[in-house]
DNA sequence: TTTTTATCCTACTAATGTTATAGGATTAAT
DNA sequence: ATTAATCCTATAACATTAGTAGGATAAAAA
């Protein structure tokens, strides 16, 4: 069980979009360039970024990308999901995949692991792994 | 990214195991029937089992299969990890498979993630799968 | 208004991984 | 010996992944 190419280059893709410092933003072929992702593989994970509404450009010449929202404010569940849903056995979506699933201590437990799993993306924000120090600052706060 | 489907039957061959109440232990086949697995593919699952040490049986006419050790001591990442490691990314076990592996926030965060992982993986028993009423009893205990 | 820069979008392909099956070798109880 | 059962390697069909190709579209700049 692997995390797919889109998801890794996905995380890296907005680490990169949340810690460029210009105003504008930063173009998608700076993207590439910064993270030796090739430019049209990078169309395709930034689409996907686009369709979940984690970031925005304008569109021509001189564009650049920015987060929609603040970096505190996006999961790591927000960005895994923009490539797939979390599902790790399919009689969990649907019940009709396995006639088990009515009765099935496998599958309970599945379902119990895929929500501690979300849970865990969940817990965890874009900005907490971009600045070691903001997840201080927070627990300060916390306490 | 899903669970494939030899974590999955060898899951479910390891509750029916467990299951048994059979003083031999149950047969190859008769696991194969009651979980609806092929024969053949149910050899491959088993053989991975008992490499890790997690069931044992006799050869030959007559034999069955039964846990190496009771189904409280056995977790959840020791059946998972009969079939495969966990990796989720390929930059934690070998850092030369990615140039950035030195100074990379990504690579830091699928690390920690894997750990979280495990640890949930660890902390759930074979015993905890097949009765529910043990958890309880567990919990009654502890506190 | 033409050119240029850049994203948007669909289709395709090579490589890899998954899910088995096939065929026989080996083991030991009967 | 015979038979019931596991042990073990090889292979094949199928699905998924990772990435490329080619162009359409949009808008800033000249």
């Amino acid at each position: 069980m692997k995390i797919n190419s889109k998801i890794r280059y996905g995380l890296r893709t907005m680490i990169e979009i949340a810690s460029t410092s210009d105003v504008n933003g930063i173009l998608q072929k700076d993207i590439a360039k910064n993270q030796s992702i090739s430019l049209k593989y990078l169309d395709s994970i930034i689409l996907s970024l686009k369709l979940k509404g984690l970031i925005t450009n304008s569109k021509g010449k001189g564009s650049g990308y920015k987060l929609s929202r603040a970096a505190e404010e996006i999961t790591i569940l927000d960005i895994y999901t923009a490539f797939e849903q979390i599902t790790f056995v399919d009689c969990i979506c649907n019940k009709k995949f396995c006639d088990r699933s009515e009765d099935c201590p496998g599958r309970d437990y599945w379902i119990e692991m895929k929500k501690g799993f979300e849970n865990m993306l969940l817990k965890k924000t874009l900005a907490q792994i971009i600045d070691k120090k903001s997840i201080i600052a927070k627990n300060h706060i916390n306490k």
